[in-house]
This record gives C-alpha cells, structure tokens and sequence, in this order.
RNA sequence: GUGGGUGUAGCUCAGUUGGUUAGAGCGUCAGGAUGUGGCCCUGAAGGCCGCGGGUUCGAGCCCCGUCAUCCACCCCA
C-alpha cells in the first residue's frame, strides 16, 4: 500500500476481469468501423506541441492548462496527445491526400489531460475514435453519426441520447460570435461569474451555462441558426434529412457547441445516464484543421472520439459483462522428486496441444497441489506420481465430477479433448 | 485551479466518552496418520492505524499540515 507503488493521480492499472472488458470492446470497433469502410491508424503517443496548439486551438482549456508538455533533450517542446484528431491530421497529411481523395480512419488509445480526477474522467484515459477526411457532404456527417449509433447499438448502449448542432461555415462563426458578444456584453453584471469568464474566453460556451440565473438571459439571447448563412442551414438540414432516411434518432439541440475552436458545421455528441455527472459518452463533428507550416490550407473531415472508461460504465451501468478470459484447464500435479520433474515437460507439451495448462512448480504436499488445482479453476486435475511413471500412465481427475481414470500416456491428448469437449460448445 | 467525503491486515470493514498486547470476515500458507481439491476443524504469517507535527500522564480516536483516493465545480471523452 505504500504511495510510491500506487499509479499516479488519474492513472491506474487495468487488471483481469476488467481486461477482458476492454478487449471486448476494442473488438466491437475492430469488427464495426471496418464495415464503413475505416482502417485502423495507430499515431505516436507524442507530437510537437504546435500538432496540437494549431488544431486545438490557443484560448481552449484544453490546451491552456490541460496539456502534458515536456521539453525534450533537443529542446523541442513535444507533448502527451489529449486527444485523437489532430495526430491522425499531422499523419494524413504527412502522407499526403489527393485533391478529392477520401481517407477513413478509426484509433483507439491513450489519451492524456492534466485534470482533476473524477468519476468518468481521469489524466490518462482512452479514446476510441473515427476521421473520414478529404471530402465535404452532409451525408458524409449523416453517415458518420448513424455509424456511432451503430457502434453503441453493438456495446449494448444504443439507448444513449444523440444531440446534434451546427455552428455554420468557417465563415459564419465569427459573425455568429460578434452577435452573441453584442448581445452579452451590456448584459455581463446580471451573469454568473463563469459566464462572465466565458464572454472574453468563449462565447459560444455561454449557451451552455446551467446556472439559473442565467436562464432569463439566454432565452433572449441570438439564435445560432438565425445568423446562419444559406449554405450552413442548406447543410444542416440535409445532415437531419440523411439521419432520418437512415433511422436514427436524433434531437437538435440549438445550445450545443462543442469546446474546440476546430468544429464547423454538424457538431454532435452522446449522453448516456449512469455515469455520473460526466455524462457524455461520445461527440464529434465536421472540422477543419490548421496544421504547422500549413497555415492557408486547412484539412476537412467529420469524426467523433468516444470515451472508452466512459462506454465500459454505460455498459456496466446496465449490468453488461462480457465474457471473462478463458481459464486454466488442466494442472498437472507431480508427486516425488522423480514425477516432478517429469511435470513441467508434461504440461509444455499439453500446451503445445492448445491446453490452457498450468503445473506446480514447487515440492508440495498433494493436497496442497490439488488445492492450488481447485483454486486455479482447473476442469482436471493431471496427479503424476512414481506409480504412474512406472507404467507410463497419467491419473486424470475431474474437479468437477470428483470422477477420475488412469489413462496411458499414449493417447492422452485424444482422451483429455473428449472430456473437455462438451465444455467448448 | 476551487469545494466536500474517506484513509486501520492482501481485500471488505469494526474499533465505545482518548485508557493495557489494535480486531473480525474473506483471502494466503500449513496441518487434520504419511497418493486426492471444494465443506468443516486447528494453527500460522501478515499492521510505523497514509505521512509529519501538535494537544495530553496517555492518541487509531482530538487539532493543524501534507499526501493519496472518491465525488462535485470548471471543462471535457
């Protein structure tokens, strides 16, 4: 117990059964995404600061005061990824993409934020996330989304609520901006001292404020779609239109925007109950993203990052587990210095066989042997003694039916495989 | 960064208005006539009571600080 072994803050070690949840998940990901046709892309764990200073967006909180940033021995400032997207846009672009060419990609991993701790949100936490990049088409969004909906459907969280939103061309955003600024502005004393903070740093967040007293103040405020230019409130409505056709169930929520300065047009995300006051489980959006040295020329894409904690709790939330680690099957028990030597070649060669296979390695008494059998969850218990080593015979108990043989070494595979067989169906 | 709850055995937790050698259950290990697990019985190992300071004749218990953890705010996945 002592601190110097625990895990820093935020951070913690993922043991079995808790393993198996995630590999069940990351599976569901690498069976789904594939289907719309995305491959997996892995990114370094670490960029340059300026990947995702450029991207992110300078006044986000993300990158202010959330960022792991380090100095490395060359002096170059390099930072822990807190988030998926603006890696996998330094890579794409990296690699080069055609004018019109279309690239889907899907991640999962690590993700890293200097952050308080709390429930469903940690330093170290993981993402599991989409870009389709290259081309722009409300459809491509509409997709997008009904292919998250899918995902979640397949975890057994489907029943999560999807809120989508638009915040209009790069070119509409500022307007919509300067609008909201105008309104707040000779409003500031009647506001919470957050909102008040948000006016200078984000005025877009200032619709999302829950505090009452605010509530007056935002029912007056400007209506995103209203500032909206043609284009922007052509592509919404044939981003809903393309959810409809394709069944998914949506709500329009006009006060979501989303925190990254990269968002334009569709943004959404995903809340689900059970999680504590984190409730979102998954978000995204259309995005354009500046990358260093890059500065006219923006890449464009739709995505979403999943919280991967936060789909487990989902799922937990609703008593979903998915199957544990398959357990040991045999354990040999060798009896004399003779038959122990003898155990450990045996099991080698039963796990050559596909036997999950574990022998005792140590001078012990029998009964502590099949103890350590009954313990380890073995189907058999395998007791080799000089008895049985004179006549080239294995004693083949099962723990299960307290039933035993002695069966010849010559055939051992065959005879264990039908005792095990029904157990594999 | 701000606020609140909690820190006692590997785990889950008792521990009286401050008073001898700090307990239970589970787990681990060993034994119960020498080659048979699970249930049962017996025994053992395992604690700077998170850490540091203070009050007191005396602190697991009270006070201060600190660290860790959980939760909330901020923000986000």
């Amino acid at each position: 117990m002592s601190e110097k072994l625990e895990p820093l803050p935020g951070t913690s070690d993922i043991w079995e059964p808790e393993t198996s949840q995630w590999v069940f998940l990351e599976s569901t990901a690498r069976d789904i995404f594939p289907r719309y046709g995305y491959g997996e892309l892995r990114t370094p764990i670490f960029e340059r600061t300026d990947v995702f200073v450029r991207s992110i967006g300078t006044e986000t909180d993300v990158v202010q005061k959330e960022m792991y940033t380090f100095a490395d021995r060359g002096g170059r400032s390099l930072t822990l990824r807190p988030e998926g997207t603006a890696g996998v846009m330094r890579a794409i672009a990296n690699q080069g993409l055609a004018e019109g060419e279309e690239r889907r990609v899907f991640y999962m991993g690590p993700m890293f934020r200097g952050e308080r701790p709390a429930a469903g949100r940690r330093r170290q936490f993981h993402q599991v996330g989409v870009e389709a990049v290259g081309r722009a088409s409300a459809a491509m969004d509409a997709e997008c989304i009904a292919m998250l909906h899918h995902f979640l459907t397949e975890l057994g969280v489907g029943d999560g609520t999807i809120l989508v939103n638009t915040r209009g061309t790069a070119a509409d955003r500022p307007v919509v901006a300067e609008a909201l600024k105008t309104y707040f502005t000779p409003l500031k004393d009647q506001l919470c001292p957050d909102c008040q903070r948000r006016l200078g740093a984000n005025v877009w967040r200032l619709l999302d404020c829950k505090i009452e007293s605010c509530q007056p103040l935002m029912a007056g405020a400007p209506r995103i779609t209203d500032l909206l230019g043609e284009e922007s409130k052509a592509f919404f409505a044939q981003v809903c239109a393309t959810l409809d056709t394709l069944g998914v169930p949506y709500r329009v929520e006009p006060r979501l925007v989303r925190g990254l300065d990269y968002y334009i047009h569709t943004v959404f995300e995903v809340t689900h109950g059970g999680l504590g006051a984190q409730n979102a489980i998954a978000a995204g959006g259309r995005y354009a993203i500046t990358l260093p040295g890059n500065a006219d020329k923006a890449i464009e894409g739709v995505g979403f990052a999943a919280g991967m904690e936060r789909l487990l709790m989902a799922r937990e939330s609703l008593g979903l587990k998915a199957a544990a680690a398959a357990g040991v099957q045999l354990y040999v028990v060798g009896l004399g210095s003779r038959a122990q030597a003898a155990a450990l070649p045996l099991a080698q060669i039963l796990r050559t066989n596909g036997f999950r296979t574990l022998a005792d390695t140590g001078a012990r008494s029998m009964k502590a042997q099949m103890r350590a059998a009954d313990r380890a969850g073995a189907r058999l218990a395998l007791i080799l003694g000089d008895n049985e080593l004179d006549r080239n015979t294995v004693v083949v108990k099962d723990l299960k039916a307290s039933t035993q043989e002695e069966c010849p070494r010559a055939g051992l595979e065959a005879r264990l495989a039908a005792i095990l067989a029904p157990e594999a169906c």
